[in-house]
DNA sequence: TATGAATGAGCCTTCATTCAT
DNA sequence: AATGAATGAAGGCTCATTCAT
C-alpha cells in the first residue's frame, strides 16, 4: 500500500495536470489524488514548477525510450514506421495520460531549459529518420517538421477524443490509422 | 481606436488564453493587454469563465461560418475536403491564435454545456461530409471520428509548430500538407 | 475615517513589530490592526520585508531629523548633549513605539543595505559630535561607540521598562536620567 | 563529543535564538546546529515554547548566580557596585550570547509566568543593593528601576556593539565603563 | 460608462510536531 | 533513545471580483 510515494505524487500530478492542466491543478488537488499531505510534495519536489519539469522529463523519457528500443535501424522506412507507430500506439494505450500530458505541456511557459531540450532531442530523432527516407525516395520531399506534424497531431488528437469517450482505439482502428499516416508521407 | 471595448477585451484574452492557457492567465493581464481598466471586464462579461466561454462560442462560430459559407454541396468529396481545407488553411493563417485557442479549449472543465454542444455541432458538420464521401466510396470507410482526429489533429499540430517559429506555413508546404491529409483519407 | 491607508499600515506595523518582532507579526495582524484587508497591504509595499524596511528607514528618519533639526551647532558640548537627550526624550515620549521599533530592528537579517547605511549614517552624526566633545576636553577619552554605547543603551532601556508599565518618565525623572548620562560622559 | 544531547540542543538553541530571534528560528535549524534529528529536540522539551523558557530560566539562573556569588554583603556600595559590574563583564565576556539572548527575550510573549518571576526576582536583587545604597546616601535618589536601566541598558548595549564587531571590549574600556557607569548612579 | 482601489478566498509553501522504525 | 519522513495548520502572497468614485 505505502510503497514508493514519490511515485505516488508523480502518478497524481500526471493525472491532475492531463485532467486540468498546470496552472488549473492545486497541489492539494495532487495531495489527495496520491493520498499525502500536501506537505509531503515538498520533501520530493522543491516547488510546484520543479515536479512538473521532473514528471515531463521522466515523461519525455519513457516516451523516447519505447520507440527507440529496438529500432529497426537497417530497416526500410516502412519498417521503420512500422515500429514507430506501433511504438507510439502501444505506449499511448498503456500510458494515454502521458502521452496527454507531454503533447499538453510540451513548449509551454512553466518548463525549463532541460525539459525543453529533452524534448527537442527527441523530436530530432524522429526527424533524423524522416530525412533518410526522404535520401531514400521512399517518403515526400516535404518539411519533417510538417510531417512530423501530420502524424504526431494525428495520432494525439485521436488519443484525445478516445479520452473523452467519442472512440475506441481498436487494434483494427489503429491498423488503419498506421495506413493513413502511412499514405501521408509515403512517396506517390 | 477605443472603438469597441468588447472587442478589445475578447481580442486580448484570446491572445493570453492562447498563449499562458485560461488558468495561467489573469484578469489583470487581459486587461492590460486590451487597455482597460480591471473593472470593466465585468461589464461586459459576467465572470472569468463566462469570458472564456463567449470567446470559445465566438471562435468556434467564426471557424465553423468559415468553412461552412460557400460549401460546395454539390461538389465530390475531394472538392469538399478542399474546400474546407482552404478554408481552415486561409482561417488559421489570419486567426492563429483562434484556432490555437480553439484547440486548447475544447474539452476543458471550464467551458459549459453551450459551448460544448456549439463545438460538436461543429464537428458533427465535418462528420456527416465524410459520412457522405464514405458512402460515394471515395474515402476509406474508417470511424469518421478517426480521420476527423487525423485531419484535424495533423492541422492544428501544423499551426502550433508555426507558432513555435519553427516551420512557415507557405503556400507549398499547405499545398503538400493538403495532398498528404486527403492521401490519408481517400480510398486507395 | 479612511484617510490614508498607507499610513494605517505603517502605524499597524510599527505596533505590531516593536510588540512582537518581524518574524512573530503576521501580515494579518498587522491588516486587523490597520483596519484593512491582507490583500491591501500589497498594494502598498511589494512584502513583508519591503514593509519592514520601509517602516525602518521612516523611523530612523524622523529620530535623526528630530535630534539634527536646531542642532546647537556653536554650542559647547554639555548645551549639545542636553539638545540630544532632550529631543530623545520628547520623540521617544511621543512616539516610543518607533523608538523600540528601531532599536529591535537594527542589526536585524532582513534589513537591507540601505537601512543599515541610513542607520550607521545617523549614528555617525551622534560620533561625530561626541569626537568633537572629546577634542575639546569636555567628555571623556573613550571610544566613542562606548560612549554612545552607554548613553543609547540606558536610554533605550529606560523607555523599555516604560512601556512595561514598570515606571514612569515624568520630567524630574528624565531630569535626573540627563544628569546621570551626562556625569557618564562627562570629564571628571 | 556526543555528551549531553541536551546540551547540544540549548547550546544551539541559545546560538540561533540569539542570531535571528525566537520566531525567527525554526526547530530544524537548531536541530542541524545541535547535530541532532530534529524529532529528538522533542524527547527533551515538550515544544518550542517550552525550549525557549528552559532556555531562559537557565540563562538567568547562570546570570543571577553569577553576581551572586561572593556578594560582599558586608561592603560598602561601590564595593557592591564593583562586583556586580565585574561579574557582569566576566558573564558577557565569556557567554555574550547568553546575556543577549537575556536582553533580547525578556518581556517577550512567548516566555511563561516562571520565566517572568525568575527574571523579576532576579532584577529585585539589584534593586535591593541599589535601594540600600540610596539610604546609605552613597549613590542618588533616582526610581531605583531607573538606575537600573541606566547601568544594565548601557552595558547591555556595549555588548550589542561588540557582537556586530564594531568595537573590542579590552579590559581598559570596561574599566572605563566601570567608572561612567559609576558616576552615572553615585551620589555627586 | 469606466476605473482601479479594496477585499478575502484560496494558492503555494514552510514548519512545529508526531510517529513508525 | 534517536531519527527523519510525514502531516496539516498557518503564513505570505495572488487574483477574481466588487464598488465607490
Amino acid at each position: 500500500m505505502a510503497a514508493n510515494k514519490q511515485e505516488d505524487i508523480l502518478k497524481a500530478a500526471l493525472k491532475m495536470f492531463a485532467l486540468r492542466g498546470y496552472d488549473g491543478t492545486t497541489i492539494p488537488m495532487i495531495a489527495e489524488e496520491a493520498n499525502v499531505g500536501a506537505g509531503t510534495i515538498y520533501r520530493y519536489f522543491e516547488n510546484k514548477q520543479t515536479l512538473v519539469n521532473s514528471l515531463f522529463q521522466n515523461s519525455v523519457r519513457m516516451f523516447s525510450d519505447t520507440l527507440r528500443s529496438d529500432f529497426p535501424e537497417t530497416g526500410d522506412m516502412r519498417q521503420k514506421f512500422a515500429h514507430i507507430f506501433r511504438r507510439m500506439g502501444e505506449f499511448s494505450e498503456q500510458y494515454t495520460e502521458t502521452l496527454l500530458f507531454i503533447d499538453a505541456t510540451a513548449g509551454s511557459y512553466y518548463l525549463d531549459d532541460q525539459s525543453n531540450e529533452n524534448f527537442h532531442e527527441f523530436l530530432s530523432f524522429i526527424e533524423r529518420q524522416l530525412e533518410l527516407g526522404k535520401k531514400e525516395g521512399q517518403i515526400r520531399n516535404m518539411p519533417s517538421k510538417a510531417m512530423i506534424s501530420i502524424v504526431y497531431g494525428a495520432f494525439v488528437q485521436l488519443f484525445k477524443v478516445k479520452r473523452n469517450g467519442l472512440l475506441e482505439a481498436t487494434p483494427e482502428i489503429m491498423q488503419a490509422v498506421e495506413e493513413s499516416c502511412w499514405d501521408a508521407i509515403r512517396m506517390h
